[in-house]
DNA sequence: TTGTTAGTTCGCAAGAATTGCAGACTAGGA
DNA sequence: TCCTAGTCTGCAATTCTTGCGAACTAACAA
């Protein structure tokens, strides 16, 4: 995602204003590697500017993610937004949620049928797992019957 | 997914009830590569079998899916049932919505970075992109301007 | 065949996530 | 400073899914 003061300059050039309101969520947006979701990061931002509304965070982050600014990322439950817009994939967590990028190189090494005539635009992996916190913790778990 | 009567079995195996509902929905499942989401495949039920609920369906669906004779695929909006458990992946036209079983093969090659520990029990690949049939339509539409 | 009961179905209400709307407000140019 | 297109907020509405309880029934035993 671009800087903050980018963000302004892209947000003028489109027409659209720049608002203090967007100004917070750009600046909490950058270099964000949490993946939030609209209300994670409407009780961030809440904090800084009390009176904010979730229906602006999401206004927003729509927004972003039309302008290309923002990958929406569907896992089910609420979207999660990444401000990473860099060609990469996602790791998620079972147990605990967290989710993390993930890079692939050698994309192009794999072979794809039943495309059959479908033009991809975009593909993305999600690896679904277990985080190394997670694994320890089950290992430091006492045993549990079944 | 398994036929109808394995299912049949399968549930009984595992201290469930064969209902003529779940019946209906194995049968309406089996072999079905439409991808449905739970109220689709409500209307169909319906049609056959006035009176079940939409909530069984739900139900019934989520069983299938903790068996892993389903899969389920989240990909923004209602959630989609996918009775092909072999190891694939999916398309979805960003124009009609259209999802297809795609298979890739060589997934081995790729080299992943950012793992860190991270132990993956699935990969789901995901393209977005343009099916054939909705390319075609945009060829054959009138020039628009913008 | 009948009785028993654990599991199921159904309808409704509730919950979570997201969007539509309208009135008050304001950034940014004239 | 004024004007106005664009924005913000709160609330209602929508969509998708799940929780719950009462009525029902598959499946097993007698």
């Amino acid at each position: 995602m671009k800087t903050p003061d980018e963000l302004a300059s892209a947000f003028r050039a489109a027409g659209l204003k720049v608002t203090p309101q967007r100004q917070l969520l750009f600046r909490l947006l950058h270099g964000n590697e949490m993946h939030p979701t609209a209300e994670t990061l409407y009780d961030v931002a809440v904090a800084e500017m009390p009176g904010i509304s979730l229906r602006t965070v999401y206004q927003t982050l729509t927004d972003l993610a039309t302008m290309g600014e923002l990958q929406q990322i569907q896992l089910g439950g609420a979207a999660r937004f990444d401000p990473n817009v860099d060609d990469h994939h996602h790791s998620v967590c079972t147990a605990c949620g967290e989710v993390r990028d993930v890079y692939v190189t050698d994309a192009d090494a794999i072979s794809v049928a039943g495309l059959d005539g479908f033009s991809v635009q975009t593909a993305r992996i999600v690896f679904s797992g277990t985080c190394p916190r997670c694994a320890s913790a089950v290992d430091a778990m006492p045993a549990v019957k079944q």
